[in-house]
DNA sequence: CTGTTAGCGCATTCAG
DNA sequence: CTGAATGCGCTAACAG
């Protein structure tokens, strides 16, 4: 093999003697004699004929990609999905493609429009906000598409999506049982999917415990990235005395955990720190920090495995899945915490 | 427009009553008369007409998508490469598509095939180990490619490579500014590209500065991850007394901190600690890390840059560019540093 | 300025 | 079992 120049089917059939057609047979497994084939693959070999992509594309309309789409790589929630698809599209013979599209809806437009030029049979998508616009494009889209995260009920989608107030109850509940009672919650932009479960979820939760919700107990961060929860923390404690915090996500609770070290109060003797979506970071975290698992691998999961049947059955019924939360206790809420 | 039908330039050349041609011209800003121009945006708009990729790659031979590959995309150092080249392959109007292999290099060698057939216009690509396998696969690539990462010298390919020698320099010396003199390497498998260029450059440094290199300063983790770190460090505390630890990345060095944590040593007092990459996790971890950073982002800028000159011009030169490594110091190594 | 036409490389009828 | 011929949707000559 290894000739460098560019080969085609017609050339590969020349060079074997046989016809363009008998060369495509043998190069996909339809029957053909032992002797033409063992030719073919020969003159395949020797020209180093690698198949064209768009051709077979076009020709038979599938391009056995399928096209993860999320918001920021750098999320360790987005990476713990990545690695969990990766390997479900694989098993099913597609190669996976991430795309990373920024936090602006507009540009999750663009990529539905774009996938429906034919890049992917099918797309995964996490969308961080949700506007109509969004879901108008990914309702009139031809793609297959499985969404991960919460959609209005009447959108006709296959989606799997994780049950934050549920999740929120549980840190609640554990830190009521550890005693805390004043328990802020340090929230992204609650103009997102995440922001807007997890600020209901918290009031919710403190309600159903007998506890009175406060605005100062709430503060928004600019962003669920570490910095913002730093900064956020900082106004938290300006103008609160909370005796736990929980971060919409683990990269928020990390910065609420430095600005505490920063100002002097333990953890968790005087201040409870729970995260949200128990990713590595939390167990990076010193003191390692406790989280809410909302089962992001779950869902990424069940994601694929409902795309990979759309995408084999496009009349299949539409299918809603919720994962459960569950809690993983660490240092940051029991001072005896099992080292991990 | 949404219209759910599947259309095509004929159609929509029928519907406008205008010749396919005119269509195309029309909507790739060709030149054409105002009211035709009119009729065939109508036209398409109305029938939701969407432009096919393959048939339009087929027929140009371009993708306007350029591949990113990385072994891991959980590993920091790798996102901030993935956040850098999106915007700068925007900006020159290519799509970028992630592709996690894996560690493996008979994945990348995969990988590098399949780009053959047509999915890419480019590649970047940075290997965690570099076989002669795939230098063989890289290099009879039809594809431009650039490497970001050390090459072997008679290779002809475009790369961008850190200096990590130098930059375990920079970090020995601040060390011994510091007054350590039994200084530590928490490296990771040495059979890959950072691993044995780290061991060297180790070596290098404490012989430069007159320190005695032995092996009990030298342990290999299994990977570079943070758990991989925590047993590592465990290890070399059970069989030496060191006075400063240098991660081979910021998760090794995670680790470490952790680990020295766990047995009851002061970070930096007892043991200082330096981490290389300087990827968020420096910054996040507790307490924060000096970290050498080798120019990740930079490399990942100028990698791109070279991979799109390449495809424009398949004829230029080849470039090898190498980015010199800076120290980010943090509290790790000095009890005073400023804060972040 | 606009239309006609010829392939790009492939998988797939349909004949033989 | 094998070969000839067709067309997927598009762009770019080439004519008019």
């Amino acid at each position: 093999m290894a000739e460098t120049k560019k080969s085609n089917l017609a050339l590969v059939a020349a060079r074997a003697g046989v016809s363009v057609a008998s060369v495509s047979r043998v190069l996909n497994g339809g029957s053909a004699s032992e002797q033409l084939a063992k030719r073919v693959r020969e003159a395949a070999d020797e020209l180093g004929y690698v198949p064209d992509a768009s051709a077979r594309t076009m020709r038979t309309g599938r391009t056995d990609q399928i096209t993860l789409a999320v918001a920021d790589v750098g999320n360790p929630v987005y990476v713990q999905m990545m690695r969990t698809v990766t390997g479900i599209v694989a098993k099913a013979g597609y190669r996976l493609v991430v795309s990373s599209t920024g936090a602006d809806p507009k540009d999750q437009i663009d990529l539905v429009r774009s996938l429906n030029r034919g890049y992917a049979d099918g797309l995964l998508i996490s969308p961080l906000r949700i506007t109509p616009d969004l879901v108008e494009a990914l309702s009139a889209s031809r793609l297959p598409i499985v969404v991960i995260g919460t959609l209005p009920p009447e959108v006709e989608l296959d989606n799997v999506r994780a049950d934050s107030a549920t999740g929120i109850g549980l840190a609640v509940e554990h830190l009521i049982a550890q005693g805390r009672r004043r328990i802020a919650l340090v929230n992204g932009p609650v103009d997102t999917v995440p922001g807007s479960a997890r600020l209901a979820g918290h009031r919710a939760a403190l309600e159903r415990f007998g506890l009175a919700a406060s605005d100062e107990l709430e503060v928004t961060a600019t962003g669920f990235t570490y910095r913002a929860g730093h900064r956020a923390t900082a106004r938290l404690l300006a103008q609160a005395e909370p005796d736990a915090i929980i971060g919409a996500n683990d990269l928020l609770a990390v910065g609420a955990l430095k600005e505490l070290a920063a100002a002097g109060r333990r953890v968790p003797e005087d201040v409870a720190v729970v995260g949200m979506d128990d990713t590595d970071a939390a167990e990076l975290a010193t003191p390692s920090l406790t989280s809410v698992d909302l089962g992001s691998a779950k869902r990424a999961k069940a994601a694929a495995k409902l795309l990979i049947r759309r995408i084999e059955d496009p009349d299949a019924p539409v299918v809603r899945q919720v994962i459960a939360p569950a809690l993983s206790v660490r240092e940051s809420t029991v001072p005896e915490a099992p080292r991990a």
